[in-house]
DNA sequence: ACGTCCATGTAGACAGACTAAACAGTTCAT
DNA sequence: ATGAACTGTTTAGTCTGTCTACATGGACGT
């Protein structure tokens, strides 16, 4: 039962393909297979199934894999414990996030981070992306989902909430309702909506705004790109649901944000990890860090 | 940080000198000094220093062997849980007992157990013998303490109790207190005692009873085997605190166990184990089977 | 039927952990 | 004081095991 090799097991089942193992962990497909191969006749019965030209794990499979994943964990938090004992985060982390909350986190998170430690971003379009299929690649995936929804729970995955936005309803300066303190969802019914691309959390509020209106709301667009949205708000093509964070940055003072009352109108940023993975002592400290500046810009604004 | 190493450098926190680990593991001092060599060039900082002609851990030595230890735990967790799936508790199981412990549980333990395991026994002399040293060297470790007294805590070992046993006082047929349902520590003044080897557990009761009695009692003789003992009690040559479940099998009818009150006497009967090896599934079956077979032998005895 | 994508065999290269033997320091006895 | 016996370490060389490179054999899509 060596752990390498079970190790090779996990990854398989993470990432679903002997090729994509090798690709992963630098070995040849051949070097992979020849390795499962060991293993199994060492657990004594098959782990492994063929299905079509690729390769599935059986039900024993699966459950060594868990194993696997527990074993990697304790490692981890041996590693972890022996990196505080020196007290030196060690090594490089890499993180992805989609754009928007590695606008507002991101700068601030790397200033602050101690020598030594490397942090290496990416960002990567929401809309297509499923976020837990990143951790695979990402010590640190940046995501978002509706508040009280976990989405991606049960996958075995460590979540971290770091912070939730609030979305306002994004108006051009001189529009009617942008006088206001804030709006109620019958406020909105007749106005022209610019929507987002489908998989957004907007989608689902926009859904309840028309729920409590009590009337179908007209979407004129749909765009994945925020600044693109914001621009088209600001010509006065239609109004948006935005996250007040991160709105109004390229075009200060021309979109104005109205609180929307009556629905629970806000978004939940988490940091989504592999287990083994967030027990890592750098990763645990770039985690600390996305913490300490979340909070701090829901304080900046708070105070405004 | 490769997991065999770090095992290494724990069977060195274990044993406490290279040659042993070289010994215990079936390989050459060398290949040992060199591994840790390799391990403590990682670790970046050392992990032994020299003392005398021996090896002693550092302090981050200590601290590392901590961790390899919950290694080896979760390692072990793992691979039971993988038997269990396969239900097969494989392999073999090695138990030193000393002699009494030994004649009562096993006989019963080999004979419930199921195929395919292999339980291998051996006896040392208590009186000389340090019981958690054996955990080094056998999975499974019979001892004895007094009740409620843990003399090996704290070192990290996992304890199970498998029965309470009481310290009768044994008497020779045709003793004057020979006929009593039970005595006390007073009616025991005047007696003659056959002692035991200092560092057992009847010693301590002995203290206890001159002190609840308020006289000393006198010693004649010193013994360790339990079977002599009785024969020079049975002779008349004293009285002696003999364990009631393993007393007078060799000949019956000719010793009389009578209860001692007014003073806890009993000894508590544990099996001490290495916490990595306390998890395997085999292990697991046959503490199980000791923890049956004791409670077996208690009620058996309640009964009469 | 073809090329493409998989996983897997086979042969040989390479790295790393081992043994054997010589070495160096400490302890203890004579 | 000196040698014998014990430590752990170094060196050189062997060998096991994992890797790569290349070839093979199915499964899918066109």
């Amino acid at each position: 039962m060596d752990v390498q090799r079970l190790e090779l097991l996990r990854e398989l089942a993470d990432r679903g393909s002997v090729t994509a193992v090798a690709l992963a962990t630098h070995r040849t497909p051949s070097a992979v297979s020849q390795q499962l191969k060991v293993l199994e006749r060492e657990a004594g019965l098959p782990l492994t199934q063929r299905q079509g030209r690729g390769l599935v794990l059986t039900s024993a499979g699966r459950a060594l894999a868990r194993s696997a994943t527990d074993i990697a964990v304790s490692l981890a938090k041996a590693t972890a414990l022996w990196d505080e004992f020196r007290n030196q985060a060690s090594g490089e982390v890499s993180l992805v996030t989609f754009p928007t909350a590695g606008q507002m986190l991101l700068p601030g998170v790397i200033k602050h981070l101690g020598p030594g430690l490397v942090l290496n971003c990416a960002d990567e379009d929401p809309e297509l992306s499923d976020f837990p299929a990143f951790t695979a690649e990402y010590d640190i995936v940046l995501a978002h989902s509706m508040s009280g929804q976990l989405s991606w729970a049960g996958r075995g995955l460590r979540v971290v909430p770091l912070m939730t936005e609030p979305l306002d309803v994004g108006l051009p300066v001189g529009h009617p309702l942008a006088g206001r303190a804030w709006v109620a969802p019958r406020d909105l019914i007749g106005e022209t909506w610019i929507g987002v691309t489908d998989g957004y959390p907007f989608e689902r509020i926009l859904h309840a705004i028309e729920q409590e209106a009590g009337a179908r709301l007209s979407m004129s667009h749909r765009f994945a790109d925020l600044a693109l949205i914001e621009s088209f708000v600001i010509a006065g093509l239609g109004i948006a649901l935005v996250p007040r964070y991160t709105s109004g940055r390229g075009q200060p003072g021309r979109l104005v944000l109205t609180p929307l009352r009556g629905i629970e109108s806000e978004r939940q940023i988490v940091a989504l990890m592999r287990p083994d993975r967030a027990e890592r002592l750098a990763v645990r400290t770039v985690i600390e860090a996305l913490r300490r500046e979340a909070s701090q810009v829901q304080q900046s604004h708070a105070a405004t």
